[in-house]
DNA sequence: ACTGTAAATGCAATATTATTGCTTTTACAA
DNA sequence: TTGTAAAAGCAATAATATTGCATTTACAGT
């Protein structure tokens, strides 16, 4: 198990190759923004942190990268903070795992192997073909424990 | 493992004594809704299933009771399709799984112990002190697929 | 049963978030 | 370079969610 890592922009231009996307600067902030945001951020998050590097990006531009980068599983969206909030980024087999405190609203990435292969157990079980799996667990992170 | 079963109108009264909530019509009416459209719902279709069944809700009060139903683990939103949709129904032991095929949008949903364990270990290894946790397996269904 | 009271609902207004159609700009292949 | 499809921007609108306040309702204690 292991906390995962931000893929750094230099590959998204490899990543967008890869699904005949194109690589511009409009999407290079929104990953940018998620990777230095480290915590799952609404379209409005994004918009406001370019703005504030003194880039400029349009909402609905925001709107179309996410949907995009949904699509290629590059992001994801959270049961836990509402409509249309965003997790971080991408893991190798198409796993995804949280841990969201409830207290101070943070969300930590996991990755677990042992989790991934029960889940895609019962995928199986259920004559069911998975692309990604999310896994959430909400509670109260250590510190707001204390 | 198994697919889980929904609750009886008989019992909300029962768990919302427990939280000291009231049992009212409007309340009977959301679970109702939920039980018998048997996917995610958002607010809305849980007011128009109520509108076609004879009866009347206001929005905001489908919304409140949402909110209320969260709170003690009653319902709970879904990663995969968007704001304020809503999966059915509460787990035993505040574990959730879904099967969602993003081919025809039906949910199915899960219980596997398993899973549920490794969810908990991973929570503990992290000092994470877990209340609910959430799987959702996105891809596609059986019927779909052929 | 009756009644007082806190809780829940309804209503109206508003705020927030998301989508759509169309025009302009841009990445990138030839 | 330059042609072209894709992406981004813009403006308008739609859909979704929230808030404050008035009214109604569940239900505990007579």
């Amino acid at each position: 198990m292991g906390i995962s890592n931000f893929p750094m922009i230099t590959s998204l231009r490899t990543t967008l190759k890869e699904h005949g996307l194109k690589d511009t600067q409009p999407r290079r902030f929104v990953l940018q923004a998620l990777e230095k945001l480290k915590k799952p951020a609404s379209p409005y998050d994004i918009q406001k942190w370019v703005d504030a590097k003194g880039g400029s990006i349009n909402a609905v531009t925001v709107y179309r990268i996410i949907e995009t980068f949904m699509r290629i599983g590059l992001v994801h969206r959270h049961p836990c903070d509402g409509h249309f909030s965003l997790c971080s980024m991408p893991h190798k087999k198409g796993h995804h795992g949280f841990l969201h405190c409830t207290s101070c609203g943070k969300t930590q990435e996991f990755h677990d192997e042992q989790l991934c292969k029960a889940e895609e157990r019962v995928a199986r079980t259920l004559k069911f073909r998975s692309s990604t799996h999310v896994s959430e667990i909400l509670g109260t992170c250590a510190a707001c424990a204390a």
